[in-house]
DNA sequence: GTCTATATGGCGATAGAC
DNA sequence: GTCTATCGCCATATAGAC
């Protein structure tokens, strides 16, 4: 992924992207960067939008959960769920910085957002027939699976998102105890969720 | 707060600021907002630096919750954390793009992000202390209080701040119906939590 | 305090040689 | 494909009249 000029500009603009914002970036950055000139942006990618876009596109597909995990598994919904989450919470970790990135462009342009998302081959309507099926069963609480599932997605997202409001108010700034907090995170989540819809037999 | 020149500029300043951020901001649109010329904004504020702390600060200490309430009702624990959270959803109701807002400028500058942030008044280390005594008299189940404190936030702030991916993902574009659904989220959250913290007896 | 006019610099983008 | 040089524009900021 750095062999060709093309991935070593994609490479580059990930990250200055990802740290100043598509306004904040500027061509010269992505290029010294990249260790090319800036005119081979603009030969390869035409436009700093057109670039912009290609890195939203890549970011987005990274970091959208594979939520079809949630509904396609055997096993039962509490370990379908404790497993979702677990892997969900790793895969932040990785790209801890990627959330704030796809939160800040997200309202830049609707209709570019809504063509990623149809893209993206995610189906809710088929996690929500799982999740009623789970409900009639009686095996988790009654409620609205929209809220189920944003509930587990605000609770494993949000922290990485506010990563330094959290740092600074409950962590004095300590960034490796906040790491460390994130990793027990998935289990605390686990424990809260599962607390919250499962059903006591 | 719009008869003198420096509130209009202040509103002015905070609707153009929370729809472009920082960078994308334009001192032109943001005079012509106030519907004064574009010298006078330096007159007041001197540069778009302090122009933007200034709305910073503002925003940041209109959204940042009264955490204080949860500590230092007299009302059992269920009451106060339900109460909290109906009051804190209304506040972002009110104010729905401020999450995003304060999500996409925090990473700017953290040392001034801590300094709004140590004049905010809260202290959360009197929030843990009444977490933990509730915990041991048993009316609340043993965790980590700071992963109470982040949950109930996240549950909370997050729906507003990732609105457009919501909105189309699981409302097909319907603001209405988005609109509606973070009315019943108040009490959606609730039962969520305190299904999730609730010692049953 | 408020305006018009302008200084000054930086940005995205392109032309054109190699 | 890759470079240097440059165009044309627009941004923040200031000077100076009223």
């Amino acid at each position: 992924m750095k062999d060709n000029t093309e991935d070593k500009i994609l490479v580059a603009a990930q990250k200055v992207f990802i740290e100043k914002g598509m306004d904040g970036a500027r061509m010269q950055e992505i290029a010294n960067e990249a260790g090319i000139n800036k005119a081979l942006l603009h030969y390869y990618f035409r436009s700093k939008q057109k670039l912009f876009e290609a890195i939203f596109k890549m970011v987005f597909s990274q970091i959208f959960p594979n939520l079809m995990e949630l509904a396609n598994a055997n096993s039962p919904i509490d370990k379908r769920i404790a497993t979702f989450i677990d892997k969900y919470i790793s895969l932040l970790q990785k790209h801890a910085f990627l959330p704030t990135f796809i939160l800040k462009e997200m309202n830049r342009d609707p209709k570019f957002l809504a063509t990623i998302i149809k893209s993206s081959g995610i189906n809710p309507p088929e996690i929500f027939a799982m999740l009623e099926r789970e409900m009639n069963q009686g095996t988790i609480r009654r409620m609205d699976p929209r809220d189920l599932l944003i509930n587990i997605l605000s609770l494993s997202i949000f922290p990485f998102a506010a990563q330094p409001l959290f740092n600074i108010v409950l962590f004095n700034d300590d960034k490796a105890a906040y790491t460390q907090f994130l990793e027990a995170r998935k289990n605390s989540i686990k424990e809260f969720v599962l607390n919250a819809i499962l059903t006591k037999q």
